[in-house]
DNA sequence: CGGGATCCCGCCTGATACTG
DNA sequence: CAGTATCAGGCGGGATCCCG
């Protein structure tokens, strides 16, 4: 993989130019400029970058993607298999996937109505990345555990 | 802080009883490649790895290891850096990450006071998969934009 | 079964004041 | 500088009802 965009050599200021850059929110129309040297990523708030990642670093839809990159799954399937999501945030976070292009949603005009969601080829991409992180949660476990229980200690004398 | 030390599970309620969900049933391989199998792994709410992926996988966390991953920071650089979050927020995001043993708070008794942040090397270990985070993010950016204006003009219509 | 609409509570932000 | 304490306000997200 490459590094990106990145193009410009020499410039690594980027400190905080101006707002510009879009409004915080989800809604906003794409487009807009907002592209800068993302080498030095300070990432502000509402570029591009930055909506992507709290998209794709997001609890839900981690665990929505690493589902599907299973296999296809019905909506009640992933409710069940996500285990403490609420059914409007499994919606939520369906819509803002299939939005980006990660998944696919596939309405069958059937009754009792069945809704299939796969991962998009783009989707799938993620994962390697996505299951690094679960990986290194995994391989981390013990350890995070211990450095909890130390911390926890130390406070509470 | 009013939140106490061990964050409250609060709206997302721990039904199950925090039993070990890693339950030694699928063994997997810590080194390298996904060549485990990855397709079982359960992650009921509650559970280490969750609790853990929910920590990682966070905005704000990600955010600020990734910066930190560059060098070492004291607050008022890190507030500065992590555009839009809040002095509660960074405060509370820092916290978390000390006791997880994966960020460092340094004190030095000096006045005007001066705390540093940096990586612990556990928290070091984290840069290949969060860069690679980034870095999918960068690349696919426009990909994404793509698949967010298709997604608008067929809502609009 | 899938999901839109609604109510509602608690977290987060932002502003401000106060310590060490 | 690096926080903690507090209050206001917005909205994210859970729970529930209900319809196609």
């Amino acid at each position: 993989m490459e590094e990106g965009t990145s193009k410009s050599p020499g410039h690594t200021g980027v400190t905080h130019p101006a707002q510009a850059c879009g409004d915080g929110t989800h809604g906003h129309a794409p487009g807009e400029g907002c592209d800068y040297d993302a080498r030095q990523w300070d990432v502000r708030e509402g570029c591009e970058v930055r909506q992507i990642l709290d998209r794709v670093a997001d609890k839900w839809s981690l665990l929505v993607i690493a589902l599907l990159d299973r296999r296809t799954l019905r909506f009640t399937e992933l409710r069940r298999e996500v285990d403490g999501i609420s059914q409007r945030m499994l919606t939520v976070t369906l819509r803002q996937l299939e939005r980006d292009g990660l998944v696919r949603r596939t309405v069958h005009p059937v009754v009792p109505p069945r809704v299939d969601y796969e991962l998009t080829p783009l989707g799938a991409t993620l994962h390697d990345t996505i299951q690094a992180l679960v990986t290194w949660t995994e391989v981390h476990q013990s350890e995070i555990a211990e450095a909890r229980a130390a911390y926890d200690r130390r406070e509470r004398e």
